[in-house]
DNA sequence: TTGTACCGCTTGTGTTTTGCAAGTGGTGCA
DNA sequence: TGCACCACTTGCAAAACACAAGCGGTACAA
């Protein structure tokens, strides 16, 4: 750690061009696998995205499962403090909504408009289904 | 741009170890010239301060200004853009002063604290105050 | 008018991180 | 037994970063 400032904490954490996309993955469009984080828009490459995935277990960010249905695969699914980078990842939604040029994509508007609407309401509504597939996962994890 | 995502619009500006900390710097601990940023406990370096402050103008984020006191020093200040950070600044505060171990700056836990309290009116307020230097720092430099 | 101190900023260098392509070892299923 | 697919590693070139030194310009004092 570069300080004690708070701040600091989270920007070394994912203070990065990819962290935060592998998150709102899980968040927002229920990614889990390790091929579909390749497949995003964005174009992570592969050993980055292993060297992420291994950070974000090591600071217990999200947590590595196995798939009953399908065994070869390696879910991933976010812990509760993963989950609660929702707050986050939806300011720095609504503050590109507001200033970038560019068209935003309409699925993802329907989540900004959402948390537009009804700050900090529709966090604690949003926050609730990550937690309750999150204590289902943990369930099953453990079986 | 790499995608349309809003998320990664705010990633593609700030998302690295040095931008947000700048911001913060202005943001909160008044910092306004060159060697304030140096200063700063996590250390950046010149090329890269140079390079951050570039960038953050070009993206209007910032804006420099001259000192009528003190005429060799340039004045860096946020516009209104830049003063929209402070939600996602102060999300990332709220979540490391939740997860971070280590021991936070009483300075920071102050405004952490009264963040934490009344989201989001304490962020209304305190976005007001940033505006009215604002405002005076815009009237400065046109004069 | 000259000297000096200080300003923001650049340059040069070695090191680390990233980006891209190809390949590897391991598992499950036909 | 063979093949397809899985997460993940490796090799290499390019870019970004970290660190130290230095540069040109301005202001002010002698």
């Amino acid at each position: 750690m570069r300080s004690d400032c708070p701040l600091n904490y989270g920007i070394e954490i994912f203070g990065d061009k990819w962290t935060l996309l592998i998150i709102r993955d899980l968040m927002f469009f229920g990614k889990r696998y390790y091929n579909e984080f390749l497949s995003s828009a964005e174009g992570i490459a592969t050993n980055l995205l292993a060297d992420r995935l291994a950070m974000l277990e090591k600071e217990k960010i999200i947590r590595k499962g196995k798939d009953s249905q399908h065994k070869q695969k390696i879910v991933y699914s976010l812990t509760e403090k993963g989950i609660d980078l929702l707050p986050v990842i939806l300011c720095i939604g609504l503050w590109s909504d507001k200033y970038a040029s560019i068209k935003l994509n309409p699925n993802r508007d329907l989540i900004i408009g959402d948390a537009k609407k009804n700050l900090p309401r529709g966090i604690d509504k949003m926050k609730k289904n990550l937690l309750k597939e999150h204590v289902k996962l943990k369930m099953k994890n453990e079986e």
